[in-house]
RNA sequence: GUGCCCGUAGCUCAAUUGGAUAGAGCACCAGCCUUCUAAGCUGGGGGUUACAGGUUCGAUCCCUGUCGGGCACGCCA
């Protein structure tokens, strides 16, 4: 029978390392980080740890002499086949051939849970994303920032953490007003009453729908006296000048007291359907959340209030101009900030310091949002608040995503031509599927600026990265139906027999799965599962093509076919962490 | 104007966050299907990491400046 193989091969190495120094480094305290990173040249081993070099400094010694004394003092290991000192003074490891063909057992034992650690602990942190106002589709903006967060959530989920997945509802406020009134005005239209529709308030043919609804069910119920829809308006002003923002408010105004608890409906009604589209349209997008966070209900339930009457008590707000001013200029931020206008109500700022505070009083050791880029501004008031309610605001973690812009025959297709619509988030999956549209949300550095080509998301070449993955997939699925055998009999293969350069290659990038999953969670990257997912699909195709698997010599293929399992496993596990499927037939 | 982010092969992007000879995919050129899916594979050319300095054993990464691009600068959300 084979060696076994540790559950992790850097896990172990940190290990030796740690021991080692305990020995190497005098009484007096010295602090370095052990780092056992993968070597990019054969030549060079498989792990590497540049410790030695960290130690020259402090110990006075050269980083080869620390290096000779680390590995003297390393205890020895039943998986290292030798330890070189290269370079500087690098440490390189080269692990035994039993041991990586071992760890195949590791793969197939644990199947689906391939991949999973403890790095998080157990820890609790909160995702916050999406967040978008309910008052129209999702676009494809929110479309990179929901699978950005999604695949975060689930590769944290993976690396160890307790992940809550949220969604901020903004519920309360002027947008949700204006919606509302956009709606009441279309409804108005339809029951033969038109006045003017501003230029500000919401366009959408959605907003049309809502109306239509309303009329089908109710018919003219909600028409209430619309001659008072404009009073206090200037009579020149009835025909076109009424998109300003303190006009809207006063259309706003006027239809609130007009309508009077009937209001509440209109209002009601719109929030119930967009935000319940924008939940068909996650859902569909493979996109699901723990809670729903109604921005209202901090309202409902005076802890906007009681955040603003903390910072209050705590001489960190002061009243000019008839606003009362949050003095975030003592925490860095640029200017001080609003909190209450001058009539009185509370800003957007003022609840999201209330959400914030509620967020940790909930007891996650960390929260992420996840925020568009062009919000990088709000960052530091935000922190500054956390900061004045003696909050650690390292703890508030913000992940920025970049937009996305599409192309379509290699030109800008980001905002269609007629009325300056976005192109809807529906529409994009619609168009080129939904697996198509995760992976290529996420296989760029969140916060690089995203040029989506969806001629190339939709192309069923090998210039698709998409398909190129699954098709890895679907070809070793393929192989195993025609070995018709048993797959759990694949645990009790030889793996000893797989020793050609394919096969060793692809050993050590499974045994690498881990340490990406946990470097992926660790740097807020799930881009770094799309690119291994891409090398493993890679090497595999490689393999496929130089060796044959279903072979005549038993041993020989039921330990290649331990392997491709074990592929398998691998780049289902992967897809499943980017929301993306793993067919079984192309 | 001020602040933040970015500048890597012809194009789109990586680079284990300060490590060893900067890597992939497209595109281009030349090959591979009577054998487990050619939606695949093999080989080839391609770079002063925008530019100029600095920090150190070592810089695409950190610091300063210049040039170029994006975003944000409301009692909106």
């Amino acid at each position: 029978m084979n060696t076994t193989a540790p559950p992790n091969f850097k896990d172990h190495l940190s290990q030796l390392m740690l021991l080692a120094v305990e020995q190497v480094k005098s009484d007096n305290e010295v602090q370095a980080g052990i780092e056992i990173v993968r070597t990019r040249q054969a030549g060079h081993g498989d792990y590497a740890c540049n410790l030695a070099m960290q130690l020259a400094k402090p110990l006075r010694k050269s980083p080869r002499e620390i290096a000779a004394l680390l590995i003297a003092a390393m205890p020895s290991s039943p998986y290292l086949e030798k330890v070189e000192i290269a370079g500087a003074g690098f440490i390189n490891f080269f692990i035994k051939t039993t041991a990586k063909q071992a760890f195949l057992y590791t793969v197939l034992q644990q199947g689906s849970a391939f991949g999973a650690s403890d790095f998080g602990q157990n820890s609790n942190i909160q995702v916050e994303f999406v967040s978008a106002n309910p008052t129209g589709p999702l676009h494809v903006g929110h479309g990179r920032g929901a699978a950005f967060g999604a695949s975060l959530a689930n590769v944290l989920s993976t690396a160890g953490f307790c992940v809550t997945r949220e969604f901020y509802v903004n519920d309360a406020g002027r947008q949700m007003d204006i919606l509302a009134v956009s709606t009441w005005l279309r409804y108005l239209a339809l029951n033969g009453i038109h006045v003017p529709f501003p230029d500000n308030a919401y366009q959408g043919e959605y907003v049309k729908v809502m109306a239509r609804l309303i009329h089908e069910a109710h018919a003219d119920r909600y028409v209430h006296h619309p001659e008072k829809l404009l009073q206090g308006f200037p009579a020149s002003a009835h025909a076109q000048a009424i998109d300003t923002d303190e006009s809207l408010d006063r259309l706003i105004a006027n239809a609130k007291s007009i309508l009077g608890q009937d209001y509440a409906y209109i209002h009601n009604f719109v929030l119930t359907e967009q935000l319940g589209d924008c939940r068909n349209d996650l859902m569909e997008f493979g996109v699901t959340f723990d809670i729903w966070f109604s921005e209202q209900s901090l309202f409902d339930n005076g802890l906007v209030a009681h955040a603003v009457h903390m910072l209050e008590e705590m001489k960190f707000l002061y009243r000019q101009d008839g606003a009362v001013w949050f003095r975030s200029t003592e925490f860095g931020d640029e200017k001080d900030r609003v909190v209450q206008r001058e009539n009185g109500q509370y800003t957007y700022f003022a609840s999201d310091i209330a959400y914030h505070l509620n967020k940790f009083e909930r007891g996650f050791e960390t929260v992420i949002n996840i925020w568009g880029a062009d919000h990088h501004g709000y960052i530091p008031r935000v922190k500054a608040a956390l900061q004045a309610l003696a909050l650690d605001a390292d703890k508030l973690k913000i992940a920025l995503v970049q937009f996305a812009v599409l192309y379509r025959n290699g030109k800008k297709a980001s905002m269609s031509t007629r009325s300056g619509e976005f192109v809807t988030l529906r529409e994009l999956r619609q168009e080129v599927g939904n697996d198509a549209a995760r992976f290529f949300y996420v296989m760029r550095k969140s916060d690089q600026h995203l040029d989506f080509d969806l001629d190339l998301a939709k192309s069923q070449s090998n210039e698709n990265p998409v398909y190129y993955i699954q098709y890895a997939h679907a070809r070793i699925c393929s192989v195993l139906n025609q070995w018709e055998g048993d797959i759990a009999t694949l645990a009790d293969a030889d793996t000893n027999l797989l020793a050609n350069a394919f096969e060793l290659a692809l050993l050590q990038r499974l045994i690498d799965f881990p340490d990406t999953v946990v470097a992926a969670a660790q740097e807020f990257s799930p881009h770094l599962i799309a690119f291994y997912l891409r090398e493993l699909a890679s090497e595999f195709h490689s393999y496929y093509n130089s060796t044959h698997f279903l072979v005549s010599d038993m041993p020989l293929m039921e330990a290649r076919l331990a392997l491709i399992t074990s592929i398998r496993q691998v780049l289902k596990n992967g897809l499943t962490l980017l929301g993306v499927s793993a067919p079984e037939k192309m």
